[in-house]
RNA sequence: GGUGGAGUGGCCGAGAGGCGAGGCACAGGACUGCAAAUCCUGCUACACGGGUUCAAAUCCCGUCUCCACCUCCA
């Protein structure tokens, strides 16, 4: 059996995946900034991490997954005062609509999602160790700096010289040794929430939170450190930098995913062409965002495209009529089993896109066995294909995935269209096709569509009003 | 200016020296009262120009185009 190698930014390289502790996998994600609601480059983050997570668990590994929540900062501050809401307030109101969007797309929940504002104290110890040490300093203004000069390494993440970055036009850049120094914490404005330090009253950077809450929860050193690829600099880089410079050689692989873009531009609320995870969910079920977002490779560039979704929707619902029809042949549902090849395909980098011709085939496979009731081979297709679909978080059968109420009504349904197959049926026996047609079209008119199978007719409900 | 990533058939999208990934669309066929679904067959592509090699989408050199990051970002 082969075992799992992962892509290391730091390294530029696929690695073994070693863990530190054996049978055991600890992963920090930086997690949203809570002060808008979530987009979907923001979830598609989160499910590329939580096929990881999957796949590290089915693999036997004991998976101690953090992801973070950051509920202090500028924008937050800007946002709250535009929204005529306390910062804590806003802070709490996206939370949710984070919390709501990740539950909505099956992404399990994380072993513990810290929020920056409760671990403060953590963030004062480090920083107090760091000025010991002498690599940062508070120039008296309440801010307090990391001087990278001082370290002895900066920048390996992501590769650059500390020449040519381009120098920050920042204001209050006076304060620092250098202008490539950057604040770990900052000092309050008049009005603005903060808390109290050594150095003054204020509150926390970016960066800091991460490093203290990385090791309150997974220590010194851990497993994997995940992120969106624009995280790389400055914000990664950072807390490498605070974190080694307290002696911890804090997190051995980093992962970043790729960013969604639509019209060939990055996502972002500030460019305006994000799409919000609510408003996508308007024109497709759930388990089919989430296919859509977790099917293409998490180093690769997603094109958003209201076509390229619809086109991911009809496939996915191809494998999930495929499983139903399975499972009326056999009696019960498919019991997941995970098949030689995509245990190869997801060890190999989570090689998702190589797993899913690994479906089509077993679709198709499936489909042919279907058609010969051959039970046996049925039996093992379904099997791996919904085994597959487990790993990726899109199992149909996912009780987090059934809306409530829908099984109750679907059974009413049942005996009802079941009645109106019978009419047709008896209408077809005389070959009266007219009235045959009449009530096929009549249901497809309510959102009903008939499939005449070698097993007798079947229906399904259309989805493209749906959700 | 610096640092990364990318360009593959009508479209999406893997692969990373030699065996046509896969999907969608399209065309033909099988099945069907018709349709749908399903299956079978067809569609031989790797930005451009050089080079290395018995062999290059893959390696090397150069060029073009696009994207991301350079202290707000997932």
């Amino acid at each position: 059996m082969s075992s799992l190698t992962l892509y290391d930014t730091l390294s530029r390289s696929v690695l073994p995946f070693v863990p530190i502790r054996k049978g055991e996998a600890s992963i920090y994600l930086c997690g949203a900034t809570v002060q808008a609601p979530p987009h979907i480059g923001h979830v598609r983050s989160a499910i590329n991490f939580d096929i990881l997570g999957r796949w590290l668990t089915k693999s036997g590994y004991k998976v101690t997954f953090i992801r973070n929540v950051t509920d202090i900062d500028d924008k937050i501050l800007n946002k709250a005062s535009h929204e005529d809401l306390t910062w804590w307030a806003l802070a709490m109101k996206y939370e949710r609509a984070f919390a709501s969007a990740y539950d909505a797309l099956n992404v399990i929940r994380p072993t513990y999602e810290p929020r920056a504002t409760g671990h403060i104290t953590q963030m004062i110890q480090l920083m107090q160790t760091l000025i010991d040490n002498g690599t940062a300093y508070a120039p008296g203004n309440g801010d307090v700096y990391l001087e990278v000069r001082k370290l002895t390494s900066y920048l390996t993440l992501s590769r650059q010289k500390l020449e040519d970055l381009q120098t920050s036009t920042d204001s209050d850049a006076s304060f620092k040794k250098d202008p490539r120094d950057f604040a770990m914490w900052k000092a309050a404005k008049p009005g603005e929430p903060s808390w109290p330090t050594p150095w003054g009253n204020g509150r926390p950077g970016w960066h800091l939170e991460c490093s203290a809450m990385a090791h309150t929860y997974l220590g010194e050193t851990f497993d994997i450190h995940g992120g969106g690829l624009d995280l790389v600099f400055p914000h990664h880089e950072n807390e490498i930098a605070q974190s080694q410079a307290a002696g911890w050689p804090f997190a051995k692989t980093w992962m970043h995913n790729a960013l969604v873009t639509a019209s060939g531009e990055k996502m972002s609320k500030s460019l305006g062409n994000s799409m919000l995870v609510s408003a996508v969910l308007e024109r497709v079920r759930r388990i089919e965002l989430r296919w859509y977002l977790g099917s293409a490779h998490y180093r690769s560039i997603l094109e958003y495209s209201p076509e390229a979704l619809d086109e991911s929707a009809v496939a996915f619902r191809r494998i999930e009529s495929f499983l139903e029809r399975a499972s009326k042949l056999l009696g019960h549902n498919p019991v997941p089993v995970l098949g030689q090849s995509l245990i190869e395909a997801m060890n190999d980098d989570l090689a998702v896109p190589l797993a899913l011709a690994h479906i089509s085939e077993a679709l198709r496979e499936g489909n042919v066995a279907l058609a010969n009731s051959d039970l046996a081979l049925l039996e093992q297709k379904s099997n791996e294909i919904r085994g597959a679909l487990e790993v990726l978080g899109c199992d149909p059968y996912d009780p987090a995935f059934s809306e409530s109420g829908e099984v109750d009504l679907r059974e009413a349904l049942d005996g009802t269209i079941e009645l109106a197959l019978k009419q047709r049926q008896s209408a077809r026996d005389r070959k009266d096709f007219a009235a045959s047609d009449e009530i096929r079209d009549g249901l497809a008119a309510l959102g009903i569509a008939i499939e005449d199978t070698p097993q007798g007719p079947r229906w399904s409900i259309t989805h493209t009003e749906e959700r």
